[in-house]
RNA sequence: UCCGCGAUAGCUCAAUGGUAGAGCAUGCGGCUGUUAACCGCAGGGUUGUAGGUUCGAGUCCUACUCGCGGAGCCA
């Protein structure tokens, strides 16, 4: 008998089949009875009559308990009354494990209680529905790049030192060798690998040691970073909104289904289309003001304020040019106004913040030592940094997309929790 | 680090300072098309910890612990 998959039922209507999997869950009504399995790419349920089968097959069900493994034998059939359209007709029931009473019940639970037992959440639809949206982007992102002739380059975890000199880091020993730190950006390996094969991208974890206690926040994440030799701001603003639309749209066609157990209201999505508006920082400041909010120039753009920008667009909006007090050592500033810095942030609609941050980088040895000294950064530290401007320097740019804060935009999730399978944050490392 | 909210059955939550309850889950029974099925019965409690006020505290007060949200920081 040939073992499928529930995902390809529609194609065996009318055949003996054999599916595989867990008990998702049980009704019964006296002489009828439906088994609910669930195989990982969907659940079906099986009937079975009283009668119809074996009486020892029959009472199998007593014995079944929620998430108990088990192997169902039977004729698939078309049923409107099911769902997901199609139902098992069992002639056989295979049990190999029974469950214990299995904590997570299918009513309501606490945060918490769910987190705190995360690796069988992840059994449930939601998540189930979520973790597929995750890997259609990261797939999305990889097929992106390398189909443009992008090399991956990935970047080390342990470094020798902050990358941007700013952020907390998590520390640990390394050999002899002295302290070592998990890396917060790749990107300036990113740069290393852009002067040697012109198109690159790096995509891994990320850490920060930041005690931020938000919706918005973990203390491991996800990052991907394309770096282009030969690209001004301008070039990395079109990367990223070439980029954004690829993603969206590859979801949009892939994993409606999912979208729609996830109650995703899609408008806003169906709208990210080429060209994303994009407005300068002044410009941004100019709408705070205009509604009312005390904000000055010169402070970087907080929670409340890019949600009240992004709030003017209907699709995600690219800010650039910020001042230059607030960005990176390693931005470049723009020659026709050395205040600011030809940075770019990408801010996605209904509140979701930033996704995207990018940058021109500075590609002048003198002006880079310069911004160096300027953060009191050690020196010694970004000798290989500095040699790239010293053998060949080319103007170049690149962003990072935080991949968590991406899917909860596209998922519609209120908390960046639920879009990474073990998530890590300041009060919670288990499971 | 700061501000706010919270902690009662395995889970989600009720309970005017006066006998701690319901739904789900679990066990038993019933039901020939169920859709988080439904109906009946049963078991299940040191009300986060420590102290205080009171004739009497789940409820009021103090401290602590843990968690959640926000701010800051950051992406």
């Amino acid at each position: 008998m040939k073992r499928v998959y529930i995902e390809e039922l529609g194609r065996h209507v009318g055949e003996e089949v054999l599916l595989q999997g867990w008990l998702y869950n049980k009704r019964s009504s006296g002489k009828i009875r439906f088994l609910l399995l669930r195989d990982g790419t969907g659940v079906v349920q099986g009937v079975m009559m009283k009668g119809a089968v074996p009486e020892e097959t029959f009472v199998k069900f007593d014995d079944l308990t929620q998430e108990s493994s088990f192997a169902l034998r039977g004729k698939v059939r078309k049923e409107d009354r099911a769902p997901g359209g199609f139902e098992l007709e069992v002639s056989d029931v295979t049990v190999y494990a029974i469950a214990k009473e299995y904590p997570i019940t299918p009513k309501d639970h606490g945060v918490e209680f769910l987190a705190d037992r995360r690796h069988l959440w992840l059994r449930s639809s939601r998540q189930h529905a979520i973790m597929r949206v995750r890997h259609r982007i990261i797939k999305a992102i990889r097929d992106f790049f390398d189909d443009r002739g992008f090399t991956l380059i990935d970047s080390p975890v342990l470094t020798p030192a902050a990358c941007e000199g700013t952020s907390t880091l998590f520390e640990t020993e390394y050999f002899d060798l002295g302290k070592a730190y998990l890396t917060q950006s790749g990107q300036l390996y990113a740069e290393a690998g852009a002067l040697a094969f012109g198109k690159v991208y790096c995509f891994g974890p990320t850490f920060r040691a930041e005690k931020s206690k938000t919706r918005r926040h973990l203390s491991e994440f996800w990052m991907v970073e394309p770096e282009v030799a030969f690209a001004d701001l301008n070039d990395d603003m079109d990367l990223a909104e070439e980029f954004l639309e690829y993603i969206v749209q590859s979801v949009l066609k892939d994993r409606a289904p999912e979208l729609k157990a996830l109650e995703r209201n899609i408008s806003f999505l169906e709208n990210v289309k080429r060209p994303l508006p994009r407005i300068s920082y002044d410009e941004a400041v100019a709408i705070l003001q205009s509604k009312g909010l005390p904000f000055e120039w010169g402070n970087d753009l907080g929670g409340t304020d890019e949600t009240v920008i992004s709030e003017q667009f209907d699709r995600p909006v690219m800010v650039h040019r910020y001042p230059s007090q607030v960005k990176a050592f390693y931005m470049k500033r723009d020659p026709n106004n050395p205040k600011v810095a030809l940075a770019v942030d990408v801010l996605a609609p209904e509140g979701y913040g930033e996704i995207i941050g990018g940058s021109q980088r500075e590609d002048d040895l003198d002006v880079l030592l310069e911004r160096i000294r300027e953060h009191n950064l050690p020196q010694e530290a970004f000798e290989w940094y500095l040699d790239l401007r010293r053998y060949g320097t080319v103007p170049h740019a690149g962003f990072g997309l935080g991949v968590e804060r991406t899917v909860a935009w596209i998922c519609g999730l209120d908390h960046v929790r639920e879009t990474i399978p073990f998530p890590r944050m300041i009060y919670r490392l288990t499971p």
